[in-house]
DNA sequence: ACCCAGGTGCTGC
DNA sequence: GCAGCACATGGG
């Protein structure tokens, strides 16, 4: 075993953050993360935090999976700075949510694994995100004894477009099977993924089956360690338009929806939907420059605090 | 019965 | 470009 003694380090908030789904707490203050082939055991009091591994293993692996290099502190402050004084609202939701999710961090995990964990993720609630992994993990994972590790490409493509059947996957189960092969017909190594720019990289996965702007965003930020990338779901899209725009901004969206659509009540999702991917980038663009560089580490702190509540 | 979920692909303007 | 809809499945 391993330990170290680190601030801004919450096993649990990063556990709950909804950008890692196989890790779970076996008692308290005990978790168990997998990744790929591997599994971790680890223990959290307070800042002193235990890996059950060699050294070995957590220089080359798990430090940089838990980014444990970058100093969040630095980023805490600069949000501390940003947010200080000012009545403006989306700056004190921004302060709710860094003081929420201090302690999370932004994990470097395989890009392959974020590719089908985040195509099986769209329309799906993340308990039974959960549920579809784990299946898919026991059907064509490598077994290490009372466990499995993370399925390859290879083992997903020669099981067949009926392979995946059962695991109640719905109509991703298309997604899953051509990103399957066509990863092994590109010949693609997921790790390279780091090699090339954010934009590139973003566009590459873009090409996949199942793959959109959203998915290729939380691959790259999850997995890629681009963390200027800032998936837009329909979580953000209501923190967006809460918090970020001004009343008169909304006051004027509402009254055009309500003079094409002729109806009273609009749903919150018709709401939402009205305004392009592009119209939230621009939001987005504005209200987080002074994060450029860590705004997906920011984006992460507002997931993390909308969702848990 | 109805609505929603960490969206994407396709169609038609 | 952008709006509208179909796409499975499970849970409130």
């Amino acid at each position: 075993m391993y330990k170290i003694n680190t601030e801004y380090f919450d096993l649990k908030r990063i556990m709950n953050s909804g950008q890692v789904f196989r890790f779970y707490e076996t008692e308290p203050g005990s978790f168990t993360v997998y990744s790929g082939n591997r599994r971790l055991e680890l223990h959290q009091q307070g800042n002193e935090v235990t890996f059950m591994c060699s050294k070995v293993e957590y220089d080359e692996y798990w430090e940089s999976y838990f980014d444990l290099k970058r100093d969040y502190g630095k980023v805490i402050k600069l949000a501390a700075q940003n947010c200080k004084g000012t009545g403006d609202k989306g700056k004190l939701f921004l302060k709710e949510a860094a003081a929420y999710s201090a302690g999370i961090r932004i994990l470097k995990q395989d890009v392959w694994e974020m590719m089908i964990s985040f195509i099986i993720s769209q329309q799906k609630q993340i308990p039974s995100i959960r549920k579809c992994i784990e299946a898919l993990c026991e059907r064509f994972g490598e077994k290490h004894g009372d466990w499995y590790g993370f399925p390859t490409a290879k083992a997903i493509a020669s099981a067949g477009p009926d392979g995946l059947k059962g695991l109640s996957l719905g109509y991703r189960e298309r997604y899953i099977y051509e990103t399957s092969v066509k990863y092994l017909a590109d010949g693609f190594d997921g790790g390279s993924l780091i090699s090339m720019s954010y934009e590139d990289a973003k566009k590459y996965l873009c090409t996949f089956s199942g793959i959109g702007e959203k998915v290729a965003d939380c691959v790259c930020l999850f997995g890629g360690g681009f963390t200027d990338a800032f998936p837009i779901d329909v979580h953000i899209k209501d923190i967006l338009y809460r918090e970020f725009l001004s009343d008169a901004e909304k006051k004027k969206i509402e009254a055009d929806l309500k003079r094409r659509m002729g109806t009273v009540d609009i749903p919150r999702k018709k709401l939402l939907d009205s305004i392009p991917y592009t119209g939230y980038q621009d939001i987005i663009d504005k209200a987080f420059s002074p994060y450029k560089g860590v705004r997906g580490i920011v984006q992460q702190w507002v997931f993390a605090f909308e969702t848990s509540k």
